[in-house]
DNA sequence: TACCAGTACATAGTATCGCTGAGTAGTGAA
DNA sequence: TTCACTACTCAGCGATACTATGTACTGGTA
């Protein structure tokens, strides 16, 4: 994706993570294919891990440490009350916004079409 | 505003503003009363001249100064072909980050009536 | 055996962007 | 002359995603 993108994903990568961890625990590596498959084909590695790491520190998740059947044990987050506040909190901010540019879209192909 | 929205705003902003300039200039004052009135009540005003010396530095907009009756010149920002290309782009980038986070609201939502 | 791909996590350094807080300058009204 | 409004500028800060690299374990294969 284009610096466009990357930009937009700041604040938006962590509700997106937030709103996949809720109902179904998962893992970083686990995540990081689930984002993939959603279309973000060039979210880093990295990027999720350290998210995952800040999300944690933040006190939104819980952390239970798994063994795997192939390499190292995986760190699986599963969402706590306190993170599914601050989810709740994400879709108010993110509704917010959509709606103001969402209206400016329509405007914008109507002056377009003058 | 919170944080979320703080950094939420980061590569949206800009998109914002072009919207804005689309089909009528305007000058940095101008537009911060713009997104004010459109509910982005806690922009700041630096935060708004920084954004068009950056859309101003790429090449997005051109720039005409003109005497003002109440204060300083005003520099009057308009949209050119460049401007106009790096408007679709984010309408592009926005329409695709959109559609996948309504998604997951939408399935959050059904997670949540279990 | 040696090598490589896949799984799984971690981190140091960088760039971008919005915010804070302060300043400069002009106008007109109390 | 003091204040409010208009109008623009800038240095320094914090948060976030990316780049690049490294560690470590498993299993297949030449």
């Amino acid at each position: 994706m284009g610096k466009q993108m990357t930009e937009m994903l700041k604040g938006t990568l962590e509700g997106i993570v937030l709103a996949l961890l809720t109902g179904k625990p998962a893992y970083g590596y686990e995540i990081t294919t689930l984002l993939r498959d959603q279309g973000f084909t060039d979210i880093a590695e990295g990027t999720v891990y350290a998210l995952l790491v800040r999300i944690e520190q933040k006190g939104l998740v819980d952390v239970e440490k798994r063994p795997s059947e192939k390499g190292p044990p995986r760190k699986v987050y599963s969402l706590n009350t306190q993170g599914k506040q601050e989810l709740e909190e994400f879709w108010r901010t993110w509704s917010f916004l959509a709606e103001r540019i969402d209206q400016l879209h329509s405007t914008d192909r109507i002056e377009g079409e003058k």
